[in-house]
RNA sequence: GCCCCGGUAGGGUAGUGGACUAUCCUUUGGGCUUGCGGAGCCUAGGACCCGGGUUCAAAUCCCGGCCGGGGCACCA
């Protein structure tokens, strides 16, 4: 809805414009003073030789409000002209939502989008430096559902890695020890590297299951899909129990066996960037900027990582219209190189989101060295932390029920403590934090959407309301934070930024909060009891969607 | 050494050129309640790393420092 009023106050702003024979673009931002501003008049000053002010009385002069559905006023404040919306806005607004229901906030976007996440090496647990990514990723995907794209979303399996080889001769030497199978693989992971820190000869072995792998022996590539399944389904059990699933699983060595990696290299001799160094085809990015070759065959022949990410990238491109990966930051250089080599190739490039990584107070974690916090640790303890909290309020629930609640809380508690910060901002893991409840976080937004749900069981009221009641400023505030919701998920599609859908439920939950101190709705006369009930349940939906988005639940009580 | 990303109240965090009061949580102080479920609301206190510059206007852009994180393999 507010992506029409926007339409029209640009559209407004142009006409008066070019009235006013002024050229300029007619830009618009959000402002505290009204419900779109423009500061065009500044802009111009030094070129009309006109004060601000006087530039911006100009225009105004020749604003037409009266062509216009939903603009209820353009006023000059100083150098500024504010527009407001007017009553059928918001009308349009409550009954929008009341209709669309779950459907609103769809944009009808209908491009095709591959998004790779979370792609962890399958040598251990996703720890809680993993789940960034699976989280920003998991909620991306959601939003650009949401807008309307057809969204795949894929996990890279790196299985031909030495951490893989690893593993493989590790499992050759140990027992699996009787826990979650990706937890196990860890431990077996671990003693692998401790046993080759120890004796270096014990390295050859491991190269020679690399080689043997990407020469196809049948054998050791039963060893390698083994373990890696193993692990890869403790980690998609970790994701499921965080409402996270992929479309698909993507192998790194289906490149190797598909021929597509050999295609790769065929293309990339043909390129006026590559020769041949060393033995080794490699591709010269310096009039790029980057001081070291890009590495596509080794000289032996052999392929590697980079090789076959080109193979896998060619692949998303060619199967969609917009490729989006999640990467940590430790993959920004390769990931530029990589940017850079398809542009070259005139391969689509992919969108890239970056995040900064998660730190444990006694410095970065290691899968190797047995240095992490897993998520399924971390779940465990966060879900434990919310029983206690729902036992505590609600004693005369049955424990299912509690559980239940419990486990939304918990999860909810985990996703929207790492969604709500920006990616490009590190930050430290401490347990203090993460179990302290008492913090607005999810449990506030789920607990508003609980109230909304409790409100509307206790009125068995029908439908058919009169939105003109409406006119609290409360109720005003809340129903135009709500006419956003389309336009938060029109920006996050853009520009891939999933904190903003936090910051956007918790601000919808502060306006809902306070409409719920300013004004009574089952106490109220008939007519205006309706027409609140009505406003209730959209806060309910647009809340419950803005979770959804989280990927987190919306308990009906709690 | 070079490259990339950050630096906002005691702690955490939003805002990345525009309006005299820079957001939200936490912490500290005061108030509201047996409610339409207080996991809430109101209120007071407290911050843009430092130094230059660009601009009508800088937390935001540029340059130089300082601090923190990440990266610079025929590893993945």
């Amino acid at each position: 809805m507010f992506l029409s009023f926007r339409d029209e106050v640009e559209s407004c702003l142009k006409n008066a414009l070019k009235a006013a024979g002024i050229e300029a673009d007619a830009e618009l931002e959000e402002s505290d003073h009204a419900d779109l501003a423009s500061s065009v008049s500044f802009k111009l000053a030094s070129k009309l030789k006109k004060s601000p002010k006087e530039i911006a009385g100009e225009i105004a002069k020749h604003i037409r409000i009266s062509d216009y559905k939903f603009i209820a006023d353009a006023t000059v404040s100083g150098p500024y002209i504010n527009f407001f919306v007017n009553r059928s806005f918001l009308n349009d607004t409550i009954e929008a939502i009341s209709e669309k229901k779950c459907d609103y906030g769809q944009l009808g976007y209908s491009d095709r989008i591959i998004l790779e996440h979370t792609s962890t090496n399958p040598n251990g647990p996703l720890h809680v430096g993993h789940i960034r990514n699976s989280i920003i990723g998991d909620t991306l995907s959601r939003v650009l559902r949401k807008a309307g794209y057809d969204v795949e979303t894929q996990y890279y399996v790196n299985d031909m890695g030495r951490q893989i080889a690893m593993v493989v001769f590790g499992l050759e030497r140990y027992d699996l020890l009787e826990k979650k199978s990706d937890h196990a693989v860890a431990e077996v992971y671990i003693s692998a590297n401790r046993a080759i820190e120890k004796d270096h000869g014990l390295k050859a072995e491991v190269d020679g299951f690399m080689q043997k792998y990407e020469a196809g022996d049948k054998k050791i590539k039963e060893k390698f899909m083994g373990a890696v399944d193993l692990c890869l389904s403790g980690i998609r059990s970790t994701l499921e129990r965080m409402n996270i699933k992929h479309d698909r699983f993507v192998w790194e060595s289906d490149f190797v066996w598909s021929g597509t990696v050999r295609d790769i290299i065929g293309i990339v001799e043909q390129s006026r960037y590559s020769e041949i160094q060393g033995g080794a085809l490699v591709l010269d990015l310096n009039e790029f900027g980057f001081e070291k070759e890009y590495v596509v065959k080794r000289s032996d022949g052999t392929s590697l990582y980079s090789t076959r990410d080109l193979a896998y990238h060619k692949m998303k491109a060619k199967d969609c219209d917009r490729v989006i990966d999640i990467f940590g930051a430790d993959h920004k250089l390769i990931s530029s190189q990589l940017v850079k080599v398809l542009e070259i190739l005139g391969v689509k490039t992919p969108e890239i989101v970056i995040f900064e990584f998660v730190s444990l107070p006694e410095g970065s974690m290691s899968t190797r060295k047995g240095k992490f916090i897993t998520t399924d640790e971390l779940l465990d303890e966060v879900e434990r932390a919310a029983y206690e909290e729902v036992d505590k309020r609600r004693s005369d629930l049955t424990e299912d029920i509690k559980r239940d609640i419990a486990r939304s809380v918990g999860v909810g508690a985990i996703r929207y403590d790492i969604v709500r910060v920006s990616a490009e901002k590190s930050t430290t893991f401490d347990w203090k934090n993460a179990l302290d409840f008492e913090k607005q976080g999810a449990p506030f937004i789920q607990y508003a959407h609980a109230r909304c749900c409790s409100i509307l069981r206790k009125s068995d009221d029908e439908p058919g309301f009169n939105p003109d009641l409406l006119i609290e400023k409360s109720e005003v505030d809340l129903i135009k934070k709500m006419s956003k919701f389309p336009l938060v998920i029109e920006i996050v599609s853009k520009d891939l930024k999933a904190h903003l859908i936090a910051t956007y439920a918790r601000e919808l939950t502060e306006l809902f909060n306070q409409f719920y101190r300013d004004a009574p709705v089952l106490s109220v006369e008939d007519e205006l009891k309706k027409a609140r009930l009505c406003l209730v349940d959209c806060t309910r939906i647009v809340i419950c969607e803005a979770l959804e988005l989280m990927g987190i639940e919306a308990p009906e009580i709690m």
